[in-house]
DNA sequence: AAGTTGCACAACCGCACGGGT
DNA sequence: AACCCGTGCGGTTGTGCAACT
């Protein structure tokens, strides 16, 4: 018996969405939420695919998506993560918040790789995928990151707990960083989209219990800030983490809490903070680009 | 100015997986 | 256990646009 198709292929609309759409497709989201994404097009009256639908949410409406140039940081956590993990793009966008597995993927197949053949750089950014060394590097690093999964299941259970989760319990894996340094292309001539959203962010029943600090930029409220610390701290007394206060830091101007819990919550297989910072330790340490080894075991020590 | 080429990125497609029944 | 559904993922294709001839 097989499955039943998405949609009906007759008289499904493909090819680029229009504003109107859009704004059809976040209107209904506003009221819905995300999910049960097959319902969408019969309810909206959309004559896209519920994979479409859920696609263009997920890659181009979805508030806290960052588009433009990537950074030179930004390029080499792809680079190394690439080298590590292969062509899991969403592992990768795991530790790029602002950035959909899509734009890694479009990003590195139209840039980096080229770039990377270029000038054997696989081996320059320090993993010679063919050697043996790499092999077990990449290993023990995989099972790290398994242990580390496991933690930071915990540590967002513990975090969720009544006790913490006070101001928590309403957060919803939505993004509320609605700013885009250079809104591209259609992008730009769709702000009344994004205004819609902004507006959304303030009043949905999955926001922050308080969103009225949300700022133009996005920037983080102190209240949110509070949660984050409190889940930081339970990651850095599990994982015993020096760095990670500081690397919060570092992220979180750009990456509002909603998006750095969603981490947690869409993608909980990671510990996207901890697990960033760890990265950012070694893919901006020039002097370790070629001892991922060492660092791995190190942390491993350090870890446990 | 018109045609061609290459690039960037949005979107589609097919498969896989997990949860619910 | 088998099936259905919703969703996630990675590879690929399509389209628009700018640069070039």
């Amino acid at each position: 018996m097989g499955r039943q198709p998405c949609c009906d292929k007759v008289g499904v609309k493909k090819g680029p969405w229009t504003p109107e759409e859009d704004l059809i497709l976040v209107s209904y989201i506003q009221q819905h939420g995300p999910g049960n994404w097959r319902a969408v097009p019969t309810k909206t009256g959309l004559l896209r695919c519920s994979k479409s639908c859920r696609l263009r949410w997920a890659n181009y409406l979805r508030p806290g998506i960052r588009r433009g140039n990537f950074t030179e940081n930004e390029e080499k956590m792809i680079i190394h993560l690439q080298a590590l993990l292969g062509n899991r793009w969403a592992a990768i966008a795991s530790y790029l918040p602002e950035r959909t597995d899509n734009d890694i993927k479009n990003y590195w197949n139209t840039h980096l790789k080229k770039k990377l053949q270029g000038n054997e750089s696989s081996s320059r950014y320090g993993f010679p995928s063919s050697s043996s060394s790499y092999q077990i590097c990449r290993g023990q690093w995989e099972r790290k990151l398994q242990t580390d999964i496991h933690m930071a299941k915990k540590d967002l259970s513990d975090a969720l707990s009544p006790e913490k989760s006070s101001d928590l319990v309403e957060m919803k894996p939505f993004n509320n960083h609605t700013s885009s340094p250079k809104p591209s292309g259609y992008a730009s001539s769709t702000e009344n989209i994004a205004k819609l959203l902004k507006g959304w962010m303030r009043n949905n029943p999955w926001k922050m219990a308080d969103s009225a600090d949300y700022s133009e930029e996005g920037t983080v409220p102190m209240k949110e800030d509070k949660n984050s610390k409190e889940m930081a701290e339970a990651f850095q007394s599990h994982l015993g983490f020096e760095s990670l206060d500081s690397s919060l830091s570092d992220i979180s101007p750009s990456m509002s809490p909603e998006t750095s819990l969603s981490q947690y919550e869409s993608k909980p297989h990671l510990n996207a903070q901890s697990q960033l910072s760890l990265l950012e330790k070694w893919l901006f340490d020039e002097g370790k680009d070629y001892q991922l080894c060492d660092i791995t075991l190190d942390q491993n020590l350090y870890f446990f």
